[in-house]
DNA sequence: TTTTAGCACTTGTCAATAAAAAGTGCTAAA
DNA sequence: TTTAGCACTTTTTATTGACAAGTGCTAAAA
């Protein structure tokens, strides 16, 4: 346990050290302290002890370790209201009743991302929540068309087929077979449902069965399982400890521009506010993911922001929490 | 004009120094042409004068200014054919008949930038040549609908819209005029026709008109103009000039996210492969864009190669040139 | 007239050196 | 328990000198 003034020591350094990623020195805390520098020296040498603080070199000053920004989220954080300009700058998004809640949400984390320089990401449901609610298909030439699935949450797809030999009659039969015997069904089970009770009906009485079949296989199978947006990615850039070493924001550009491995930042199904930290996350070793989960209605989905460890966290926690908030409503 | 030996050493400097960014002596060069250094020297100094090259600092070697780059595409560089296995890696895509063709141009392109490392851009055809095909409206409760636009190119847009007061049955008329009336139009002209011949109508029997006809007035202004596409965006950061210039990296990522930036890069309705060196294009001096527009049945659109001014000139339009021909048939 | 050898000169790079600044740890006294 | 004082470390910055690479120019050679 830390005493008094070692919680004060610590985050006075955490919090000077977001603000300018400079080691801070005994000295210049033992003004803010009553008391001198060789006092604030040797509650440093303490928490260093503790693996709460490190040193870049033998007489440097000190910055936070990883398990220092830990301690910093958990105990000392205060969280911090969102000033009136910034709220102001949500609301306008917040108050169009234009946007349908997705592109309210996309544009919200916009604005984060561009108040606080941070990296921003939107994961939305993933599939398997989502049921089928409709399939149409629009013809575009003799052998062309495009199938548009629409799910329960007003999740849009589509895809554009081709397929020769086959009438359009035989296919609006077969869309509106599908429409009435599997609406409703969780997305991922389509395909199955589709092999089981669709294939049999049509294989009936159209020729070019097994071709349909297929191509409406496919459709669903290539069904995106998570709608992936990333904000602001070039943020990453502006953080000085990025700027330095390229090689970081290589590994961190390369990730996000995956959707794969941008949907397993998420770590859990935590409900709260969440900060995975340094190696706590899956991105990068030097930065730190604070992240929750909305939901609205039936859709729900997760929110991010990514950036440095050294991120202004409890301005980042009070603005997650506000358009959480908002979201929910 | 040159001499004869001026287009070799000209030639020489420039393929050096694309194959590795460092400035080309005279030395080097005598050995490959039968002369001295001093004689490679004179030359190096005229094409100074004439600003096809530059030099670094006073007693550097030379380097490619724009000028000479662009002397070496219009008058030097000789198409190069791609190699097999590239070829081979870029067939698996165009045989691959499951992709409709904006997947086979988008899975070709990154294809491209992986083999080159160099960013590209797919710009998808714009919307005043697209003409409205089809619209559709799939409930998704009481008052949420999706509103799907199909153009006749095989372009889908969709946007969920909020009613509330507007029977479902005068949506599904409102839809039907909509595909009787003005199936056909171009995107850009739908607005306008919406207002003059289909506001008239739902006025005189649809309660809540005003509302019904302002959604959709909403849904085609807001269509996408063009679809746009970037592909290994990072690469950037692999080209060693751009590696040392953080600058000049954040403002060509800048202008990547921005769509609309990206649209611009489009210099004309050139139907062959043209290159635009430094400052000839609008996104920074130190790039160079080498783009094509494709045509395929109706679709057309712009596919685009970014890459260092001192990119593999050759090699590239060799790869757009194939891609085009794969692309267009 | 063209080419070339030779040489003085410029600039960048690299390593070594020195001095100053910032900060620590430890000791001993308050 | 706190603090003043001091020796010690490390980083940063500037300076120097040596060396390499390459140029421009002059004068001789072809």
């Amino acid at each position: 346990m830390l005493t008094e003034r070692q919680n004060r020591i610590l985050k006075i350094i955490v919090e000077r050290y977001i603000k300018e990623p400079i080691p801070v020195g005994s000295k210049s805390i033992s003004k803010e302290l009553n008391c001198s520098s060789a006092t604030v020296r040797n509650e440093m040498g303490e928490l260093e002890n503790q693996g709460l603080l490190e040193k870049t070199h033998t007489s440097s000053g000190r910055v936070p370790s990883e398990a220092g920004y830990r301690y910093y989220v958990d105990n000392l954080m205060e969280l911090k209201k969102m000033n009136a300009e910034d709220m102001l700058k949500l609301q306008i998004v917040f108050k169009n009743q234009q946007l349908a809640l997705s592109d309210v949400i996309t544009k919200s984390l916009q604005v984060i991302s561009d108040m606080t320089n941070y990296t921003a990401v939107v994961l939305g449901s993933t599939s398997h929540e989502n049921l089928l609610k409709q399939i149409e298909v629009v013809p575009i030439d003799d052998v062309s068309m495009i199938v548009i699935i629409v799910t329960d949450k007003g999740h849009v797809e589509h895809k554009q087929i081709h397929l020769e030999d086959v009438s359009m009659g035989d296919i609006k039969k077969t869309v509106s077979l599908i429409n009435n015997l599997i609406s409703g069904t969780p997305i991922d089970d389509v395909s199955k449902k589709l092999e089981f009770e669709i294939k049999p009906i049509i294989g009936k009485y159209v020729k070019q069965h097994e071709q349909l079949y297929n191509a409406f296989y496919h459709v669903f199978s290539d069904f995106t399982n998570q709608e992936v947006n990333v904000m602001g990615r070039n943020k990453m850039l502006e953080q000085p400890e990025f700027s330095t070493n390229l090689e970081k924001v290589k590994n961190v550009f390369q990730k996000l521009e995956d959707d794969v491995l941008v949907q397993n930042i998420v770590e859990d199904d935590e409900n709260n506010i969440k900060v995975y930290i340094g190696n706590e996350n899956k991105i990068d070793s030097d930065v730190t993911v604070i992240q929750t989960k909305y939901k609205n209605g039936g859709e729900e989905g997760t929110i991010a922001i990514i950036g440095p460890k050294r991120m202004e966290y409890d301005r980042v926690v009070g603005m997650l929490e506000y358009i959480k908030e908002n979201i929910e409503r």
